[in-house]
DNA sequence: AAGCAGGCTTCTGTATACACGAAGCCGCTT
DNA sequence: AAGCGGCTTCGTGTATACAGAAGCCTGCTT
């Protein structure tokens, strides 16, 4: 993570009571169980969970940090409205850092990373081929995590993944338009060779140029489906 | 601020609590009034403050979500180890989320946004002449603050300020080297240039030169005068 | 003497209780 | 009838109390 909690990860099981509840509302907020805009009522909240307020509180504390939801002071919180306009904002800034990301990585990935990046990205061929999205998802995941790793710069990294996971958490269902999946793998293709090439600038602006098209492929997506709010 | 709590600014006074607590810790993290590593005892921080730990708890998870302290589940917390490695990586971080903005800046900002811009870097003249190493300080954060903004993107400009803050934090007596401020100045002079010019990749070239000019003079400081250690 | 085990201490995590501020409602006034 | 002011109620913010885990110290064993 990149917030200063450690915790072991998602473990849903036992733990801190805050965090499992910390966990279960993200999940709602993100799947669209709770809707943007929805009060959260502290007292609700832990009848519900079957818990007090106090693990309750720090659980809207930090997701809070983390852009979930909005507390204004001595009102509550309201799960945040996220317009479109915000969504493709995120989307610009995880598509920036990607970028920055790739340009250093590309300068500074030792030959093991490189060797091992691409191994990763061989192994995404027979992914496309199945039309295994859910594969593919955590194939991405873990390419586009060895590339903030390939920066040598740990708190970039962070930051990248902090950003990255803001915006996974309200992107419900996934983009699973069985084109896209090739056309996302031809540009790790693109990046790729740049990478080879040991052309940092021309990575990243291929990578900008991949996060971009996923945030168009994804906006279609809301545009066509949109729930009810603003 | 970045993250969702809304209260009003640093006000210390009246206000919730466990604000007053956490800006109060903030300063005395990033003075070293509180030594790295120096653990946090809760109990002890309330009778320090007169509250109880319950705001206590609420400013430290605060403070661990912006990355100044370090929470271990049922084991408390530690004030964040800074080294100077991490320092450097935040440094350059910011470095690149700057040059990011002024090249989004340099394309989209609006006349009268670059009039703006171009009056604030005209105001910091007198101020280097003066060598009021404060008011520049000042104007440095408004300068940098109008280009974040002339993105016209909110949450790229609120990731920005976010590790700017943080690494704030920890500069606890800035680069007071008289010939700094020139300098500074003159690398603006350079940046503006390139905005100027319409020359976003050069802008960019030239802020991220900036950052790391800024953060070698820090990094020197930083070496003259070691506190206590890792 | 050194290593291990068990109890003890201390601190976090959670629950409960209390207080104050804020929002809505009702009655009064004009 | 409409606007304003006080009251009521609800919910957050803070305090206090309790339980359980992690580390430490002590005492025993080998």
């Amino acid at each position: 993570m990149a917030s200063g909690f450690e915790t072991e990860d998602d473990g849903d099981d036992r733990g801190l009571l805050s965090d499992r509840i910390r966990n279960a509302l993200t999940d709602e907020i993100a799947t669209g169980t709770m809707a943007a805009g929805a009060a959260l009522d502290e007292q609700q909240l832990a009848d519900r969970f079957g818990a007090s307020r106090t693990p309750v509180r720090e659980a809207l504390r930090q997701l809070a940090a983390g852009g979930l939801v909005e507390l204004r002071a001595r009102r509550g919180g309201v799960v945040a409205r996220m317009t479109p306009e915000r969504i493709m904002e995120m989307f610009e800034t995880v598509a920036e850092i990607e970028a920055v990301c790739v340009r250093l990585a590309t300068y500074r990935m030792t030959p093991l990373e490189r060797s091992h990046l691409i191994e990763l990205h061989d192994l995404s061929q027979p992914i496309v081929e199945a039309g295994d999205f859910d594969a593919y998802d955590s194939f991405n995941r873990q390419f586009h995590e060895a590339i903030y790793h390939a920066t040598h710069n740990g708190f970039l990294a962070e930051q990248a993944i902090a950003v990255r996971n803001r915006l996974n958490a309200f992107r419900r269902t996934q983009l699973r338009q069985g084109e896209r999946l090739r056309r996302s793998r031809d540009e790790h293709e693109a990046i790729m060779q740049a990478i080879a090439e040991g052309d940092g600038e021309m990575a990243s602006r291929r990578m900008r140029a991949h996060m971009l098209n996923a945030a168009t492929s994804l906006s279609r997506f809301i545009e066509t489906n949109k729930p009810g709010g603003v």
